[in-house]
DNA sequence: TGTTTGACTGGGA
DNA sequence: CTCCCAGCCAAAC
């Protein structure tokens, strides 16, 4: 039977699509807006399923200290540089250069 | 149905 | 920020 409601992957998906763009934000930050606190490796896996969405810039979500864990998975893996680059972002050595600055935390911005 | 894996995180050193 | 260890939960095999 259809889920009338959200699904987890479908919450990560709004989340990521807020996300303002020359910003950047952790996996562990979206669980945390969702609830699943503990589930950030379920946010990466819905990132994978999000790749089929255009309207998921999965490019802006980062480990928790910036690192763009997820390049590999993005076609080519430098396209996830290159993006971020685009959007102002200085990315160094797979890096997020000034991560602090450009962190957006959905738990403090969108204040649930 | 049980085991393994994974785009992670937090705590301690 | 870096390295190591343990916890976490759902999807995939």
């Amino acid at each position: 039977m259809e889920q009338k409601h959200k699904d987890f992957f479908d919450q990560v998906y709004q989340v990521v699509r807020l996300i303002p763009k020359g910003c950047v934000t952790s996996y562990g930050a979206i669980a945390n807006y969702l609830g699943a606190k503990g589930s950030s490796r379920m946010v990466g896996w819905a990132m994978n399923a999000a790749h089929d969405l255009d309207d998921v810039p999965a490019h802006r979500v980062v480990n928790r200290v910036g690192l763009l864990t997820g390049r590999h998975h993005f076609t080519p893996p430098d396209q996830m540089q290159h993006l971020l680059e685009q959007e102002g972002i200085k990315v160094e050595n797979d890096r997020v250069k000034n991560f602090k600055a450009v962190f957006w935390d959905p738990t403090v911005e969108l204040e649930l």
